[in-house]
DNA sequence: TCGGTTGTTCATTTGTTCTTGAAGTTTGCA
DNA sequence: TGCAAACTTCAAGAACAAATGAACAACCGA
């Protein structure tokens, strides 16, 4: 991906920055907060927050700088993002830096996780119904009742399967 | 609520149960695993799976007993399972135990976890995002873009609102 | 009213996850 | 070729969450 429009040097931060960086803080700290609830770690989502304040994309040592954060976990942090489809990087001619921007549009930020944390998991977890299932058949005087659960186990999963899609519909156009 | 049929006492392990309990530490095992998931400790997921296997109500003293766990953690853990809607518990004539069974009903149990853990959240979130606003209106060169990433984030949350009373409906009767 | 059973609370311990920072790799430039 | 900037990796420590167990309250039957 190609960038045209100028970007400021690293060392000096953008003048369309609000006078304290306020905003951008504040941005950064709510979607930290808001990470946790879908299981990412905070400063991922301090990360995603300072780029989503951000008019021009943030080079890596932006992010650092701004958030007060390891070059590790910036590192780390980025590709989390990068797997999830929640972070675009740019490349700017003349200069070796990664830029980052992100993902807005929302359907693809929940398509991200999903893709990359539930289905994985509703994956395993059919082996592991299998297992179940096994057992269940080995049961005693219980087997019928243990058979019965494990059908309804599922049952839930199809339902569950059944509303991905739904979702994915629901939350709007590909894009914004 | 009441309970007619009878109850193994808790020293003696109802017949009904497999030889060996497979079925039951695997379920425990297996639901204890998939508690992480939605942000529950595993102690918590492991009773539910006891529970769920379990042809018969269980007593307190049963759950300590089969998963190994400590009267603290079932005692939290229970009452959190309460507070989600997804245990129940029964009063038995002439025993001063209270016995539990798990809540069957995907809709019901979904709708606990939705209601307890993310209806507070999206309030919070709400509060969060006029402050937000503030600062966007107080930010210099950049205030314009700031307000329409507040705007952008307001669309989000009405999208996501709408979701919420979708998913109940796509999760089938309330029973079952 | 005493002693045992049922269950709760909470400070402490245990265990997991996140972040850091130092060492290393690659790239471009002088 | 050497040096500096831009990252990456990973072992170790810090921060956080969960489980324990001991102390406590409520109930019940003897």
């Amino acid at each position: 991906m190609q960038v045209t429009g100028a970007l400021r040097p690293t060392s000096a931060p953008p003048s369309s920055v609000s006078a304290d960086g306020a905003f951008e803080r504040e941005c950064a700290k709510f979607f930290g907060e808001t990470a946790r609830v879908i299981g990412v770690p905070p400063s991922v989502g301090q990360i995603y927050g300072l780029l989503y304040a951000s008019p021009e994309p943030l080079s890596f040592t932006d992010i650092v700088g701004q958030l007060n954060i390891s070059n590790g976990s910036a590192s780390q942090g980025l590709q989390l993002l990068r797997s999830l489809g929640a972070v675009r990087s740019l490349e700017v001619e003349n200069d070796r830096r990664e830029y980052f921007e992100p993902e807005l549009g929302l359907r693809r930020l929940v398509g991200g996780v999903l893709r990359e944390r539930i289905v994985p998991l509703a994956t395993a977890g059919s082996d592991r119904l299998e297992g179940l299932r096994d057992l269940a058949e080995r049961s005693g005087a219980a087997k019928n009742f243990h058979l019965k659960r494990v059908r309804q186990l599922t049952i839930w999963r199809k339902r569950l399967r059944l509303v991905l899609p739904v979702l994915d519909t629901l939350l709007g156009p590909k894009e914004g």
